[in-house]
DNA sequence: CGCCCTTTTGAAGAAAATCAAGGGCAGTGG
DNA sequence: CCACTGCCCTTGATTTTCTTCAAAAGGGCG
């Protein structure tokens, strides 16, 4: 089974070596498909797994009482999902797959084994976790106001898979419809469009048939207020 | 020195025993006083040590160029800043004391020996750090209107206070301005104060010199969409 | 007392939601 | 092959929420 998009991620994190890649190559995981818009993780769950996203995109969200929707991140693959589960937690939020995708299920006892012994591992474990947690306090930051958070979100979205060798050219493919788009913003759709519209007439972007480009990055960054480092310090400026 | 606080919050996460109880006596803590309104973390620091709030709250923020500011989370006793620095990364965000504060100076070193050598208190600050994560998509999620928004940051408080035994009777002393609450939210000073009156017409809470009352619990949990698993649940449902 | 910080109130304006409808495109089935 | 259906994107008009600007009132403190 091919779970290269999994090495990739922790190569992306810290230095593995031969020990550390036979130990991950040994991870006794099982694949499991899950279909676009179905639920790979519900609320409430207490997963005795931890799922990682192997092919596809994937989203956290909650429901609130009137039923709208609030996505909370964007799982791309190598993600983990349902990191909870070594501490035997219920998850206080759910995962939906966004494309269908191919996903890794490991034990959460064999994902602690291996933690516990390999601590390059356990380490870039922890720093996935402070990278998600950067995440979340960009989102609030830029939600000031709509223009400046969806370009902060294009941002990271190409910024991380371009990490994840995603980008084809300068092209990504972003599944996302504009909805979706607009629940993790808090925006309704119809907003969602105007402001991508926006983007578009400014020049900043190109974006038709899901498929991104990035016209102007130094006028988007600037939009967005983008500094990449959240994302990619964990790596370089580790001297451990 | 007193760092009461710490062990408080650590044992509300995890159940210690007698040896990690003196390895944390035995962590070398150097104490510090900052006013209020001062910077315990700048933005950019690549701290080498731990910091742990001892007394008094303080508040994680950032700036936008437009020089208006937005906090992502409080802190309360017991709660750390900067653990980043065992990472040996960078702060993407600063740490300001919101009320004078009391604050405790761990080397990283150190941190980073009594986690490798306590499981138990490992375990406590990986659920420390999953517990904000949560906070920060709740968040997120009841960021869809003030009212709602207002109500769910009252609850949490007042939860997170009360698992602190910083509530008398029903009266929890709230620190906060008008303004730091609206940088919490993404809302103006002048829609806070509207948004709380309302909450104070309509029975739920009551809020003057800064002492919070809630009057009408079930209707503010209602409001907010409060459900308190997120901020308890780490310990009580742990098996391990 | 007088000053500063915070809270409160009012009025006008901007941002985003809501409501409503039309259009494109892919897949489905006759 | 074409009509039909469902999903998504787009556009327009209206309403709501929140901001902005301005000013006044309340408190604590040197």
């Amino acid at each position: 089974m091919d779970i290269s998009a999994f090495e990739r991620k922790l190569e992306s994190l810290i230095d593995l070596d031969a020990d550390d890649r036979r130990a991950v190559a040994a991870l006794p995981v099982t694949e499991h498909r899950v279909g676009r818009r179905r639920d790979i993780l519900r609320q409430g769950d207490r997963p005795t797994f931890v799922y990682i996203l192997l092919e596809g995109w994937a989203a956290r969200y909650s429901l609130r009482s009137d039923g709208s929707r609030r996505i909370t991140g964007f799982l791309l693959p190598g993600d983990f999902c349902g990191i909870h589960a070594v501490c035997h937690a219920a998850m206080d939020h759910a995962i939906v797959a966004i494309t269908d995708c191919r996903v890794g299920q490991v034990d959460r006892e064999a994902m602690r084994t291996l933690t516990d012994s390999r601590d390059a591992i356990a380490e870039a474990v922890w720093r996935a976790k402070l990278a998600e947690e950067a995440i979340l306090r960009k989102w609030l930051l830029a939600s000031d106001d709509a223009y400046h958070a969806l370009a902060h979100l294009l941002c990271e979205l190409f910024e991380r898979a371009d990490q994840l060798g995603l980008v084809r050219g300068d092209v990504l493919s972003v599944p996302l419809t504009q909805e979706e788009i607009g629940d993790a913003l808090g925006l309704t759709a119809v907003h969602v469009n105007r402001t991508l519209q926006r983007l578009r007439a400014e020049g900043l972007i190109v974006l038709e048939n899901k498929q991104l480009t990035i016209a102007d990055s130094g006028a988007l960054r600037r939009a967005a207020e983008f500094k990449h480092e959240y994302l990619r310090s964990w790596r370089d400026r580790s001297d451990r």
